[in-house]
DNA sequence: CTCGTTGCAAAGGATTTGCACAAGT
DNA sequence: ACTTGTGCAAATCCTTTGCAACGAG
């Protein structure tokens, strides 16, 4: 994957020093971690734990589950990544690079990804009315994706 | 096109209809169930059998969790109730009388509710750049409330 | 009466936690 | 060396399922 126009974000480096800076310490099951959501596109941490096992190959090791969960909270923390829960008992995580929302399918899961500014509107009528932020990399719309839709036609006139 | 518009949606009546439309039951489970939905505004399903509990007082008994999610699972199928998922491990239901949609607080869990035509416009650039249906009654934003806001201010100057 | 329904208990899947050992710095 | 981080296993949470008894129509 081109990692040249990744963004700092992703770059071990800035990792290192984004830990440094809180006294923690650069292991490689974080390194793994963070590479492994930069390059999945929208990874639950059991996918991200898939990955991580595919890439040590056999007898090569992966990060424990608990492990990924505690990285991915910490990459959190430190503004590296950001999840969205889809639904029920699905949080997915993605790189922080830039912000942008998710739509998902209620019927095949299938997710697609759309502009931030698309809720710029939105977020202003609530912080208006609520006082309430929006926090567009968090979000995540449900609906019905056109497949599905047109599915659902077929089969129930 | 069910006509099913009605804020008559919560009367045990419409339940009643609905159900025999299909060939099943009315049991004081069901009703109770729906009851509570409406009684309460953003209900868990734990939050529901806690409610039926009390209701039923000391002596009295209060359906099985199991029948609450098979109970709520139905009602949702006959759009009586409608749920979404505020994060992580918590469906919140409500009655289907009137779409709106909800906004979390990702900070103390604070739940809004706002007008539906809120996101009218992005569900339209949806609809015409993707296809994508957007489901009002299952949105929910992420985001934080003023509250949290300033306490966050406050202590990371 | 005849099925749809319920309660109970056990199964499951996903995430978290306690701890002793391993490993960054 | 001094602490933080990891793996393992057990513990939780939330939800679903199998089944025999129960009750609505």
């Amino acid at each position: 994957m081109g990692s040249e126009h990744t963004a700092a974000h992703t770059d071990p480096a800035a990792l290192a020093e984004q830990l440094r800076a809180r006294g923690l310490r650069l292991t490689p099951q974080r390194a793994r971690v963070l590479a492994a959501v930069s390059g999945l596109e929208h990874a639950t941490p059991e996918a991200i734990g898939a990955r991580l096992r595919e890439e040590a190959g056999p007898g090569g090791s992966a990060p424990d589950t608990s492990t990924i969960y505690r990285t991915l909270e910490l990459l959190e923390s430190l503004g590296l990544v950001w999840h969205t829960h889809l639904g029920r008992g699905a949080p997915v995580y993605h790189a922080a690079e830039r912000p942008h929302l998710h739509v998902v399918c209620a019927s095949c899961g299938e997710i697609a990804s759309a502009a931030p500014d698309l809720l710029d509107r939105a977020a202003e009528r609530l912080a208006a009315d609520l006082g309430f932020t929006v926090d567009v990399g968090h979000v995540a719309l449900s609906g019905t994706c056109r497949a599905c839709r047109n599915r659902a036609v077929q089969e129930k006139p």
